[in-house]
DNA sequence: TTGAAAGCGCTACCAC
DNA sequence: GTGGTAGCGCTTTCAA
């Protein structure tokens, strides 16, 4: 942002005319001499001449940015769908800035303040698994700055949300396990407190429930985080006194370290324990074996959370916060037997 | 960014003191009385004051924003690459703002352009597979602000770079098959004019010299883009009246695809067929055969790239552009032979 | 059709 | 230690 840059001024003066001319020859206004507007437009070719869209926003309040907050930008996962939402918001002239929570709830109170200072016209996030309490938000929603929650949504927020159908997926692949002849089928879940986690484990229940199978407490186990917890809590199944004969894994990378752990105890998947994962990372379709999956289409997400964002921001009076739910499809693989 | 937000005006009036001062006290200047800046502080608080980074920005013409450009965000490597610049920048008080090219040299140009619009203090570009030549970043030397390049380099620019060793690494790893008793090595490379392409075929090339190997014409092919060319540039190899004994690729995505088609032939890797790939994708440690790979440090190289920006930008006068050289590692997993 | 001028929110200079 | 004021680059009335 050095002084190098062409200002309408700079135009202005090499053109003798005045600021205001420019101004409006620049952005196309209809009440401009045609031969001036050429020489205006040719001139600011000439001189290299862009759009201060800093001083831009102060003036018209407006930055043309939007904030997106994710835990981590290398999770496929929602690296596909910020990819959904630049798609859909570029055609619009926004611009993103993006941050990562790394999970950690100050961290992402941090980024919200930052965006804010920024001036974004809007916030897209899905929160940290760190996040119980949403001030930080509610601060923005008081403020009238649009607020998209996705993915990982907080329910007492009033404010559009796109998630994927959680209960759903789970119930699908609980439930194909259940008429592949499996029954003792244990879960092994994330924090309660996301609502992913809690939506997934109602799926699972409800499955059990509509097949009656009964329910088993030291079938179920619950971890924090997914890099050494899901070890753990696999090798705290496989030491149960009987068995499971499946493993729903609430997410890809809990399956894939759930696979390690059955391979070392040398256990056949899925001839002993079928293993499913959720989300369909590329890696699930490609791991030995690979993993019977909840496919979440997170690009979709991305494009449906900026168009509820763009949605609020031309249709500001007659715009009412929907929670939009998008449908998963249970991929089979050969972490899971056949049915029949 | 509605009129919700206070300003250092609305403090001062609550206040009743002068809106300088509480400029001042707001940003910790020296010369303002203890009492004041707590009355400020406090008052700030109360109102839920956000500084309006917009107005900031033009008025000390610094954005503190830097441009990130990559081919594709959702590709694992950028994904890390991105939170390396991030994780360093943030650090130093930056946010980034970030664009996908998606290997388009018109996206890429219209991205440069909106990111200058927006007056990044700083741009850090892998460039698209298309782009060629290099008058956008050139304009932006011009104007004198500091761009980086990353792993996809163009010679001609005189501006920092941060690399890794291509032909090192693809040395190394076509050093390697030779040892395991490889002696038709067969290439799948990208497009020439793409720098890492170059780099990892003289890589290749000089392997071979090294163990007097003779270089065949026909054992080299090239794709423009890394999701169809790939599987066809296989079969063109299987076809080949005497089948290579190994294929080195340029990058994990290929020895994908190509392990696929030698799937379908029924081909037996490595003991037939070796393959290896290049950038050590997560991908590659799962698939069956898991992937012999040449690990680029992405991470790290988000890191160098955000140091070289952050050098450049606080002692603009002594800094001088360079390139920095990571080291790769040669992974060896199970779809190579081993030595002896 | 064009120009003058105010002002977006902030910083920084200069006076007091 | 504090306040007045100019001005960053732009848009947008209002007059001419």
């Amino acid at each position: 942002m050095k002084n190098t840059q062409a200002t309408i001024r700079d135009l202005a003066l090499k053109l003798n005319i005045s600021i205001s001319t420019v101004s409006r020859a620049l952005r196309g206004a209809q009440d401009v001499n045609p031969e001036t507007k050429k020489a205006v437009l040719e001139m600011a070719a000439l001189m290299n001449y862009e759009p201060n869209k800093v001083a831009q926003s102060l003036r018209i309040k407006k930055t043309n940015t939007i904030g997106i907050v994710v835990p981590e930008i290398a999770i496929h996962f929602f690296a596909s769908v910020i990819s959904g939402i630049q798609h859909y918001t570029s055609k619009h002239g926004y611009s993103i800035m993006i941050c990562q929570s790394l999970e950690s709830f100050e961290t992402e109170k941090a980024n919200v303040q930052m965006l804010v200072s920024n001036r974004v016209d809007g916030l897209l996030i899905s929160v940290a698994s760190e996040t119980r309490e949403y001030q930080h938000l509610e601060k923005l929603v008081e403020k009238k700055i649009p607020v998209v929650l996705f993915d990982r949504v907080a329910d007492s927020l009033d404010v559009p949300k796109v998630v994927v159908d959680d209960h759903d997926g789970a119930f699908k692949a609980v439930d194909y396990l259940i008429k592949t002849g499996c029954k003792r089928i244990a879960y092994i879940g994330g924090s309660l407190t996301l609502s992913i986690s809690n939506q997934r484990m109602k799926g699972y229940l409800d499955a059990l429930k509509a097949n009656n199978i009964p329910v088993r407490e030291e079938l179920m186990v619950f971890c924090n985080e997914f890099h050494d917890e899901p070890i753990v809590a696999t090798r705290q199944l496989l030491d149960l006194p009987e068995l499971p004969d499946a493993i729903f894994c609430m997410n890809d990378p809990v399956a894939i370290l759930t696979l390690q752990v059955l391979k070392q105890r040398k256990i056949a998947v899925p001839d002993e324990i079928s293993v499913v994962g959720f989300t369909n990372e590329p890696v699930s379709r490609y791991i030995e074996p690979s993993i019977t999956t909840v496919a979440q289409p997170a690009y979709q997400m991305g494009e449906a959370a900026a168009r509820m964002f763009i949605d609020q921001v031309e249709n500001p009076s007659s715009f009412k916060p929907r929670m939009e739910t998008l449908q998963t499809e249970l991929i089979i693989r050969n972490s899971t037997r056949r049915i029949g």
